[in-house]
DNA sequence: ACGGATATTCTTGTATACAAGAATCTTGAC
DNA sequence: GTCAAGATTCTTGTATACAAGAATATCCGT
């Protein structure tokens, strides 16, 4: 690797989407610079730099003359973007169904017997990591590497709420059996029953609570 | 509208985005801090705030202590792009045919209307406009509003090519077709249909291709 | 003349200084 | 006591100054 990110902009920005990420701002907190700039001991410089690569990939705005102010996903936000993952781990696996190598099946396969122990171990931890693990390699195996970026940055975006909302509803052991379907999709190579079983698995509730949301949505309008 | 852009770095980022969608630096390219500060005018601080902002839409890339330099897509990332945006939009059309009410698809029937129109008038920017007009309603139609700025993020991002490419082709009649079978599947409100209709209108070359590609690509690791 | 160590220059990264708009406070009229 | 106009303070946006790593040029030994 080159240059190991020695720039301190850089490291406060990865900080900063932490903290945003974990919560630590409510929506519309404004992004205090003298204020963050002392508490990294830094000048605001660097931390401006920062503010930009936040408000790019949406976690904050921007408004000029005023600030940047941290932006939450409310409760519709957030099912959109959870529709959407689903949407787009379906069609990683409508790729990979088409692409995927032998070996690279028993890859898959045998990450998801380890997941299977975790479960088996109650070692959640170890669930969420073989689990991740299992979804990374279903994007990577779709071939095609943008695709693939993008689908790691909303996994990475929608981690601190995916944690939060499969602790509470110990659907783990259904989540295995989904990804069981997943796999002998996989292997037989059906596109649509790979896409649909992906769907089905990230989306969760699934459609009638978009559509409430969405009525409530255009109804507010 | 609050604050109608008045930050210079803002501005400038957006011109030099203009510039690299335009094709005005090569790939590899270095930004030259002191100048583009020079050309725009201004110091080098306003610039670096537009450098993250490139670099955050993947259309720069920066390495410490070195700079920043363009990162134009090569063809297989072009085409991966492509197929993303293929994908993507199969999506958004799965989900409108779910979700569009009779009046919506109306509207899109009086879009794909004035296409047809600009194409009889041999009126080549009307047609793009209008096209971008019929795709973007498209988006909309999603019913997630998520979605359908990913969407139109890709869509922007691969403007130019695709202007290029359709040019090459003559294919404007086919698309045509295509549009009208797009239309007649959301009418349906058939979601697979859909799906493929879109997908297929956007893949152009499809599968044959990419896979050469990501071959190629793959044996040369 | 060639290669490598050292010196010099250039560029980036950060800190500080300054300008101007926004927010807040003060004051005065009613 | 309330409200508005003006004054004051605060915050952002930009310019400049400075520090340190990278690139380049210079010089020396062989």
């Amino acid at each position: 690797m080159i240059g190991m990110e020695i720039r301190r902009a850089d490291m406060i920005a990865d900080e900063l989407e932490e903290l945003v990420f974990a919560g630590e701002f409510g929506d519309g907190d404004r992004l205090d610079e003298v204020k963050l700039a002392a508490h990294f001991g830094v000048s605001r410089t660097p931390l401006r730099e920062a503010f930009q690569r936040l408000v790019a990939s949406g976690l904050a705005e921007q408004i000029p003359r005023r600030g940047v102010f941290v932006r939450q996903p409310g409760p519709v936000e957030l099912m959109e973007m959870f529709e959407t993952m689903a949407e787009i781990e379906g069609v990683c696996g409508r790729l990979a169904a088409m692409r995927m190598s032998d070996t690279a099946i028993e890859v898959l396969a045998a990450a998801n017997t380890r997941c299977q122990q975790a479960i088996e171990n109650s070692d959640i931890d170890a669930y969420y990591r073989e689990n991740e693990v299992f979804h990374h390699f279903i994007y990577q195996q779709s071939g095609n590497s943008f695709l693939e970026q993008e689908a790691l940055r909303l996994h990475r975006r929608l981690k601190p709420f995916r944690r939060h909302q499969l602790k509470f509803r110990g659907r783990m052991a259904q989540s295995m059996s989904e990804h069981v379907a997943i796999v002998a999709a996989l292997k037989q190579g059906d596109p649509d029953r790979a896409a649909e079983a992906l769907r089905g698995h990230v989306a969760i509730q699934g459609e009638k609570f978009h559509m409430l949301m969405s009525s409530l949505k255009t109804a507010a309008q």
